[in-house]
DNA sequence: TCTGGGGTCCTAGGACCC
DNA sequence: TCTGGGGTCCTAGGACCC
């Protein structure tokens, strides 16, 4: 049976959640800020049509925000997370096979559907999802999840589409490939696109249409699936159940620079607590930490500085106090005085299930003792708040925080945050 | 002054082994 | 004088995704 997938994806994702909450919001410019407030991550469409580009530091545009008076938000992953729940279980109803492939996107298979018509059940999907949530998305159908992504990118501009197209057995498909910039498929990033566009290639029916042999040469294997999945060759195929971790970080940028060693080991313990609870949610346990600190590195002003260490468990663990004391020595050692440090960072590697960790005939640690002892931590900073229990290793004024200086309430999941309404 | 965070996969080259 | 070849494993770096 020919394959037929759906691409769900959320318009404007963060700039819509803070609209469901906030509707005077609503065709007004808005843009959402990655951590620290640092870049440009979401934009309102009227945001897009002012010039200002994704990933954009905000400090670099501030004159077209004060000029077309842009709201700006900080990143309020909290209410995000929960809004993608919501969203992830309406479109669980409509296809038996769902992949959720980001915060903001789903797969749907829906080739058992393919003798009705799709453009209608997209439309329906597109309707239900707007109506149970509030959060606008766009529905696009192919016969490989490459082509799917094509059909939703111009779902999403095309305003005759109305932010549904099937592309599956349509007479439109090379016309539609053929408006389509070469960047823009799935898969060519800017060092595949360069390359292209040195031998000619700019539009992905052109791209579709190369020679095999000089794409394998070119771009790799990775290249030609895309290619072939450009073709109607399924290549990809929907991933339902979400495959185990490799690695967990855990970094963040500092809201002010840090030049304390205490300071900064106060950061690193935050953050190897914030990779330990990650660890334990997955039932894993890893066998390999590294520690990174780095100074800011797009300054030439200041004296730049990186380094890392990495330690080799004995013996495998998710256990926070153990982690900590690894995660503290390595930092004492890569510390500089002198540096204004700017952002560090835990990296847990050589991931294997918590139940399955290989002993060492030399172990001394109680293993039984510590799960449970972080079994209960865990469950008590659920069912309250998060760090309701905390180490002390972590601090208590956190001066080098993180910045979030514009996050809307945490409407969803906060009592006291709730959305107050005054009927008048 | 101010530049995010968290992932995956592939490949080339070196080390090592027989 | 004549100095192999093939396999595996690991790692770093580069590409991509959101």
């Amino acid at each position: 049976m020919k394959k037929v997938f759906a691409l769900v994806d959320c318009n404007n994702f963060y700039v819509s959640c803070e609209r469901v909450f906030n509707p005077s919001l609503e065709r007004e410019p808005v843009a959402v800020l990655s951590n620290n407030d640092g870049c440009v991550v979401a934009r309102s469409n009227e945001v897009k049509a002012i010039g200002v580009k994704m990933g954009v530091p905000v400090f670099k545009v501030r004159d077209l925000v004060a000029a077309y008076g842009v709201q700006i938000y900080s990143s309020n992953y909290t209410l995000y997370g929960d809004m993608s729940r919501r969203v992830m279980r309406t479109l669980s109803q409509f296809s038996p096979e769902m992949e959720v492939y980001s915060i903001d996107e789903a797969f749907l298979d829906l080739s058992g559907f393919a003798g009705r018509n799709l453009t209608e059940y997209g439309r329906l999907i597109h309707d239900t999802v707007r109506r149970w949530t509030g959060i606008p998305v766009s529905v696009g159908i192919g016969r490989t999840k490459t082509l799917a992504k094509v059909a939703n990118h111009i779902a999403k501009k095309s305003s005759r589409a109305g932010g549904v197209l099937d592309l599956t057995d349509s007479p439109y498909l090379g016309h539609a490939l053929e408006s389509m910039r070469v960047i823009d498929v799935w898969g060519v990033g800017p060092g595949f696109a360069k390359k292209l566009r040195n031998c000619g290639i700019e539009t992905a029916r052109q791209l579709r249409d190369a020679d095999d042999k000089w794409i394998l040469k070119t771009l790799g294997v990775v290249g030609l699936r895309s290619v072939y999945e450009l073709r109607e060759r399924v290549c990809y195929g929907l991933e339902t159940c979400p495959p185990v971790n490799k690695g967990i970080a855990s970094t963040r940028s500092f809201g002010k620079p840090v030049e304390s060693l205490e300071q900064l080991s106060e950061s690193v313990a935050s953050y190897t607590c914030r990779a330990a609870e990650k660890l334990r949610r997955q039932n894993l346990a890893a066998g390999v930490i590294t520690v990174f600190v780095m100074t800011n590195l797009f300054s030439d002003k200041q004296r730049r500085y990186f380094n890392s260490e990495t330690v080799e468990l004995p013996v495998a663990t998710s256990d926070t106090s153990e982690l900590l004391n690894y995660a503290l020595a390595a930092v004492r050692k890569i510390y500089r005085k002198g540096y204004r440090f700017k952002k560090a960072g835990v990296l847990l590697d050589s991931l294997v299930d918590q139940h399955k960790v290989q002993g060492n005939l030399f172990d001394s640690v109680d293993r039984s003792r510590s799960r449970k002892i972080m079994q209960v931590f865990d469950r008590i900073n659920s069912l309250m708040e998060p760090d309701t229990i905390r180490y002390p290793a972590i601090g208590l004024g956190q001066p080098w925080k993180t910045r979030f200086q514009r996050r809307s309430p945490r409407y969803t999941t906060r009592w006291d945050e709730l959305l107050s309404v005054r009927a008048v």
